[in-house]
DNA sequence: ATAATAGTGTCTGTGAGACAGTATTCT
DNA sequence: AGAATACTGTCTCACAGACACTATTAT
């Protein structure tokens, strides 16, 4: 894993500037690591959540970070992510928006770390909880009640989120926090939970139902005592991917 | 220069593979090369340009790249970008956009690098173009001529472009391809080539002076024989840059 | 007078946002 | 009947786009 990894290189690194060395060798070493870290969100509870691992070593032991590590050989960006994500949550095919690259020279205080970050989004109903409901170190956070975060982790947390509001007015990407079929008020929650304020419910379904990306499947959904609300599907299998 | 530092460590990799080594070493080089690669924008003689480097070493020999290169110790990723422009084109502090990295296993044939790329803009007016007149390796290409270029270079030049295009409407990077005062016909051919259309003259006046971000200098620009425009400038030295 | 570009205003359609009452289901 | 949520339409305002003529300068 990353951090094991980390430290080998920096055994190394410490061992070789202390004896006759190759530069080659030295330049290597040079080099800075490369990784991927995701932001993961989910809407549970009526809540838009974050996917955190608290640390088990030095530096930052025991506070939260969000998940990554290193690209394997012969793996794109993408494909480290996703299998970064699949290890974390049993999740395949999660989607993935990539967010940029931060490389402050000081990110990481062990060795130049170069991450790239992607924001990914899954539905609650994907999430196997059992899989990791007994690990206290993967937990689900609150974007409102987010804990200190070990790096720079922080600031790409706000960038994801930020980009997240951006994309969801441009795109389709709401419909990755949902099931197949959903109600226009769940839809509506989403909207609702990412851009962190209320919205007109004529409005919203007016401008929603005219843009065409919604159709009624026929079904309704049940749920308290009250009228059933029409399910609805996604005209796309593929969301429109207008990145940044 | 980057050629030639990733023609060491392919040398040290093979001799490496070939002889019995300390496993660290090993991960060693196989972690991934980083650098930075740049799309510099300009406007010259009414036309969108680009720069292009032509490489003298295989792989892609003879062929058209854009400027690039490894990060140094120390340096912030735009930092990097910053100072092979510099090198490049002899003019600091050039605008600066992060696009995304690129890590496809196989876009460079010799080893593992992932690029994190940046477009930039400068105005025509910064450039001392002297200082590579004679060099006939490095040449602005029109954006509509590009020649082929090495790596997975023309993807990331196109995903500049329309990156341009989208932070063109969104923000105000427009002014970084222009002189510090430029008149509102100056303004809108920026517009619209980038854009690749024509814009109707007063609806693109009334758009920008409603967005309240030009200032009359109260001086006037006589070119030829007819009436002489308004000089504009820019109300923010820094423009408001909502990323992508 | 002519050439050449600078500069200016109206109308129309579209989309966003404010706003309140009826419909359907179950207890 | 009451509780709870689903569902629906109008008006206003701001912005985008189509569109044509006058103003100023030098030759």
């Amino acid at each position: 894993m990353t951090d094991s990894f980390i430290e080998t290189i920096q055994k190394s690194k410490n061992s070789a500037s202390g004896s006759p060395v190759h530069s080659t060798v030295l330049s290597c070493y040079e080099t800075p690591l490369v990784t991927v870290d995701i932001v993961l969100c989910t809407v549970i509870q009526n809540q838009l959540k974050v996917l955190l691992i608290q640390r088990k070593q030095p530096p930052y032991e025991h506070m939260w970070a969000i998940p990554g590590g290193f690209i394997h050989v012969g793996e794109t960006l993408e494909q480290a992510a996703s299998r970064r994500l699949l290890e974390e949550t049993n999740v395949n095919n999660i989607y993935l928006e990539q967010l940029g690259s931060f490389g402050q020279p000081d990110r990481d205080p062990r060795a130049r770390v170069i991450t790239v970050a992607y924001y990914a989004l899954v539905s609650a109903e994907k999430l196997h909880l059992e899989a990791h409901a007994n690990a206290e170190d993967v937990k689900w956070f609150s974007v409102n009640e987010l804990p200190e975060l070990a790096f720079d982790h922080h600031e790409i947390v706000q960038m994801a989120l930020a980009k997240l509001k951006r994309h969801l007015e441009s795109s389709s990407v709401a419909f990755q926090l949902l099931p197949e079929k959903f109600t226009l008020t769940e839809l509506q929650r989403v909207y609702e939970l990412v851009l962190g304020k209320p919205l007109d419910k004529r409005n919203f379904r007016k401008k929603i139902l005219a843009s065409d990306i919604l159709k009624d499947t026929g079904e309704t959904k049940m749920e308290g005592y009250h009228r059933p609300a029409q399910l609805y599907a996604f005209t796309r299998r593929s969301p429109v991917t207008q990145a940044s």
